[in-house]
DNA sequence: GAACCAAAGCTTTCAATAACCTTACAAACC
DNA sequence: GGTTTGTAAGGTTATTGAAAGCTTTGGTTC
């Protein structure tokens, strides 16, 4: 995770550096407004921490600017004024979050945690399978970004394949996680449920592998 | 949108709901954390605030057990306790935010709404959709620019298809919405607020497409 | 190792049906 | 009086699951 710090304070700057590279964050720090926008330009971050009290030009301004340039950054404001009117101004403008200085390294680390939760799916729990992602929590499978339009079982089968990628699933398995234990189906039902499926996933190098007597494997047919 | 406060102190709760009011928030209170619980099961929230200090049961382990159930709402913490180990505590265990007693209402608000944008739209108080706006604040709907008019329930539904955008939502979800517990819809009544949202936004390239026995999704149907 | 067979899986077709759409209308609301 | 809201009824369509025939696989026999 690369972290981007707008701060013209050294020793402040320095602290920051140390405590956020011990959490496994990689810290860049611009000393100026420019300098930031001129790396925001060549690198690619994924988390500002802009300090409102900068040199060059104010801190809310350059915030305005990026903000302006879609740039959809998480940005968290460090800032010394405790004014209210400037950290409601901060927080309709675009910020995710700030901290009134001086705060402690440790709470700015736990929320910078949060932050990076919230911005970058921590709720939503992503399984990956080649070209296919399965969000848990809403129950949806992309393939290459686009929404896979599957019915209602074939989700349900894709799911269960996906959920326990790399394992091999017995059609009992399957049966059960559709939820049917009274009503039995066809002996061959599973069966054309992956027919289905298959024909679905097939354009995205994604496929069902049959392993005899046991089950399917989803797999990733690329590279491997 | 649907905030549950989780609040002893009625004072407090009744300024709160007040000013939430006037901003267009539909509100509900629990003064426990066993009866907020049980609302949540029953009825479709958006947001969570919730004052650490409850009577019978501390609201960390509140918030503990509401996150272990994958409750994926965001929450707003209150507490009275300006202790930092506390504070730490509670945003790591997932909360979203959280406000020191005493607070102005007006910063509440403020960072309700920033909450709000991080959770469902992006960084801006505008959700997009196509050529679709939804303001979240004021609740409005621009299409091109222009007023939409729907009538209350239309808006509702077609809110949460935005605020949940790129999302298969269910009619169970829709209903909830609507807070729609305890007197029963007819069952195709949100398909019928779906046909006549769809006459609305027909002409606006903006579409709600149908997954037969899951629920639908609004969609951009210009260049994709 | 070729020939054969049975079991397991694949594919296609088709009818029943549950899910959804549409329209019309009446009650409730402003 | 017009708008909104919810119900009811009938039409439409996609999904589902069964059935039937075909193909592959793995083992057995010669």
């Amino acid at each position: 995770m690369n972290i981007l710090l707008i701060e013209d304070d050294e020793v402040l700057a320095d602290g920051l550096t140390h405590t956020l590279a011990n959490s496994g964050y990689c810290v860049t720090t611009a000393t100026t407004g420019a300098y930031a926008e001129h790396l925001l330009q060549a690198q690619g971050f994924d988390l500002i921490v802009l300090d409102l009290g900068l040199p060059d030009m104010d801190g809310l301004q350059l915030l305005r600017k990026l903000r302006s340039q879609k740039l959809s950054l998480p940005i968290m404001i460090l800032t010394a004024r405790d004014d209210m009117n400037d950290r409601i101004e901060g927080i309709s403008q675009g910020a995710d979050d700030y901290m009134i200085k001086p705060f402690e390294l440790r709470e700015l680390e736990a929320r910078l945690h949060a932050l990076v939760r919230r911005c970058y799916g921590g709720f939503s729990n992503i399984i990956e399978v080649g070209n296919l992602q399965l969000d848990t929590i809403s129950h949806q499978i992309l393939a290459k970004d686009e929404l896979l339009t599957l019915s209602a079982r074939e989700s349900a089968v894709l799911e269960i394949l996906m959920m326990q990628k790399g394992k091999v699933i017995s059609k009992d398995k399957i049966a059960q996680h559709l939820s049917l234990h009274g009503d039995a189906l066809a002996d061959n039902a599973i069966e054309v449920y992956i027919h289905r499926i298959r024909k679905h996933i097939e354009p995205y190098d994604v496929g069902i592998r049959t392993f005899r007597g046991l089950g399917y494997l989803l797999e990733n047919k690329r590279d491997e």
